[in-house]
DNA sequence: TCGATTATATGAGCAAAGCTCGTATTCTGT
DNA sequence: ACAGAATACGAGCTTTGCTCATATAATCGA
């Protein structure tokens, strides 16, 4: 029985009630702790269902089928990111002599300490869904934002910044984090591995 | 329904005859192909059979499940691209003057150029299953040939490689690649792009 | 050459999972 | 208080992963 490509369907009825929000929420949630206490195999839309409290007809009037679940919560985590990136980069803007690449790093790194499966797995679906490009608005805030804190750290900066070097530098980063949570690497908790990343962004901006 | 976390069982009937490797060549055939021409979610193990033109039961006697498959397309795309590697940076030995880095990241872009939708899931089903790590073997042995061959020609290398490093730069340009070619990235046929992966390289083992 | 053993192939069908749809309940504004 | 809209429900239809009892083909010793 062949299938048109996959494609998430969004046309679903947006919830405009409380009630229809503690839903959705509530779904969001079953979800990212199924994935972690039980693995993705684990995971279905019944028993999502199930654990939310609700039932399945409900879930399926919020997302249209188990693939959006997964992308929506995958737009979410990339919320929280760019939030606490921002913020870490922010709070040490006055006084704090620690390279700013050096704290977006961190922040990025501490955010994918967390659920890590739930994580993998929703980014999965994002970027299975051809969605990876949604990164991109995140990403540029904070790069602009770190161009412009770096100027007095970065001092051989001599290439401008192209659309190009950001995609190259996002995904070779998201490429490694992914990696390292996924594969449960022990590099993930130590100061050698924030050092490397921090390398690897440094290097090749400052080269040419 | 609760269940166990996922995991690839191997413990399968080999093939020991002629038809039986048939078999199973056919088999991953006729998934790489659908993958490529109707998408992952067309992917069932029902339709793999009948494309291949033989029954589910026979499916099942040389892949456990429908992950094995996956996982053995993305095996045979490791061994083929390593070899591709090899074969560009051997062949250039004598003689080419240009950077053994370039080539091998050449020969890899020539790869994914090839049934990305296809590889794509494949590597998907590898990572999935925690498999991410069967890249280090085919990566040690490129990055030898490379480090033999590059020492004339990059210059400021002054650190030690470590596995770490290894594990950064591998993640991070596999992280580019996918990226790219699942984004269907316009970058991804430009000279541009080649640049870009060849300075990201150069300047994280040349620098600090 | 022939029987026996082992390897390979078959496909109906079971169980689990994705998802729908007709119906019931709750909210919102007037 | 009432109409209409929004939300919730869950039995059950459909699809899909996978098994198992059975059939066919290759291999090999005698």
């Amino acid at each position: 029985m062949p299938r048109p490509a996959q494609t998430v369907d969004l046309t679903r009825r947006k919830p405009r009630q409380v009630r229809a929000l503690d839903t959705v929420e509530v779904i969001l949630e079953a979800t990212a702790r199924i994935l972690q206490q039980e693995g993705p195999a684990a995971l279905n839309t019944n028993y999502i269902a199930d654990r939310a409290g609700i039932s399945v007809g409900t879930l399926y009037q919020y997302f249209s089928n188990k693939e959006a679940i997964l992308v929506a919560m995958a737009r979410r985590e990339v919320a929280t990111d760019e939030a606490a990136v921002i913020k870490a980069i922010s709070e040490a803007a006055h006084g704090s002599d620690i390279d700013p690449v050096r704290l977006a790093l961190r922040a990025l790194i501490n955010a994918f300490a967390k659920r890590r499966v739930a994580r993998r797995v929703a980014f999965e679906a994002l970027f299975g869904q051809g969605l990876g490009n949604e990164l991109a608005s995140s990403v540029r805030k904070v790069a602009q934002l770190v161009g412009e804190r770096s100027d007095r750290l970065l001092p051989a900066r001599t290439r401008p910044v192209t659309p190009t070097n950001l995609f190259i530098i996002t995904r070779a980063i998201s490429g490694i984090m992914r990696a390292a949570s996924q594969e449960e690497s022990p590099l993930l908790g130590t100061s050698e591995f924030e050092d490397e990343l921090v390398h690897l962004v440094q290097a090749y901006f400052a080269g040419q």
